[in-house]
DNA sequence: CACTAAACCTGGGAGC
DNA sequence: TGCTCCCAGGTTTAGT
């Protein structure tokens, strides 16, 4: 499930392939995966165009193009970027091929929950989507000052915290409990409750986690390739995401799995509190 | 305003 | 073997 880490490595592994490139032909095998303005259609938005950008903004992708515009690309749960150096027949559940000068992008989604948003020129700064986002969790802008002051008072959960990508962005459900884990925080205690001492610890965990997940490649649960098809290998590195009933590696006690904030969330009872 | 639930999808695994 | 049911998860939208 990409999150910020795996949309980072798939950034930067997709970059030396697209970047300066010029989209030759767009198919769009299911058009729910395109969205784009009216009376546009996705072959005279993009062909012609040129890639000169390749950004990231929490777990969204964003490719710049040569006249100003972008395609602002978001994941969910199961989406990918492929890119192949030579043309060829798309699989079962790809959903967009778009032909370069040396190459192909294939877009890809077995779920069919993530998004590819052409944003003409000048109208990517009134994007709701991007303008809603918190900061960037391992960039200078997110410090511990801003961390206490969004989460002072509030009696939602933590993790429900972590979640919000308008506190910070980036953040899903593995990465969250990971971070969780290393501060020594219970998921359900209420985000207001959390003295100074243990906000530093978590504001830390989650920087160093995600880093963590960057340097790894990013997480292959079930089905995360980045852009060349490699797994990443962060899944080596979890410590509870998806090891309900398993000992705790710090301690051994089996590991609770319950829900929060409707969200899986697994935990050591005796190692975080 | 704050929080919850449903909706969007498909495939894998569990249980019968 | 095959059927049914539940679960996974990010975000938006609708409802309490």
């Amino acid at each position: 499930m990409p999150e910020l880490p795996e949309v980072e490595t798939i950034r930067r592994t997709l970059a030396p392939h697209i970047l300066g490139q010029t989209i030759k032909k767009v198919r769009v095998v299911w058009p729910g995966a395109f969205v784009l303005p009216a009376k546009m259609t996705p072959a005279r938005a993009l062909r012609g165009r040129a890639v000169v950008s390749l950004n990231r903004r929490g777990k969204y992708l964003l490719l710049g193009l040569d006249d100003g515009s972008t395609i602002v690309a978001h994941f969910r749960m199961t989406g990918s970027f492929v890119f192949y150096p030579r043309p060829r027949a798309g699989s079962k559940h790809t959903h967009v091929i778009i032909s370069l000068t040396a190459g192909q992008l294939h877009y890809t989604d077995q779920r069919k929950f993530g998004r590819l948003q052409f944003v003409p020129a000048g109208e990517l700064a009134a994007l709701a989507c991007l303008n809603k986002l918190g900061p960037e969790p391992i960039a200078e802008d997110f410090d511990l000052e801003y961390f206490a002051k969004k989460l002072d008072n509030k009696k939602s959960a933590i993790k429900a915290a972590l979640l919000d990508q308008t506190i910070i962005c980036g953040l899903g459900n593995i990465y969250a409990d990971e971070a969780l884990f290393r501060a020594g925080i219970l998921p359900f205690r209420p985000a207001g409750s959390l003295k100074l001492s243990e906000l530093f610890l978590l504001y830390d965990a989650v920087r160093v986690t995600l880093r963590e997940g960057i340097e790894s490649g990013g997480t292959t649960f079930r089905d995360y390739k980045d852009a060349d098809g490699h797994s990443g290998s962060f899944q080596n590195r979890l410590r509870v995401y998806g090891r309900g009933g398993l000992p705790c590696l710090n301690c051994g006690r089996a590991l609770t799995k319950i829900k929060v904030s409707g969200r899986a969330s697994v935990y050591c009872a005796d190692c975080q509190h």
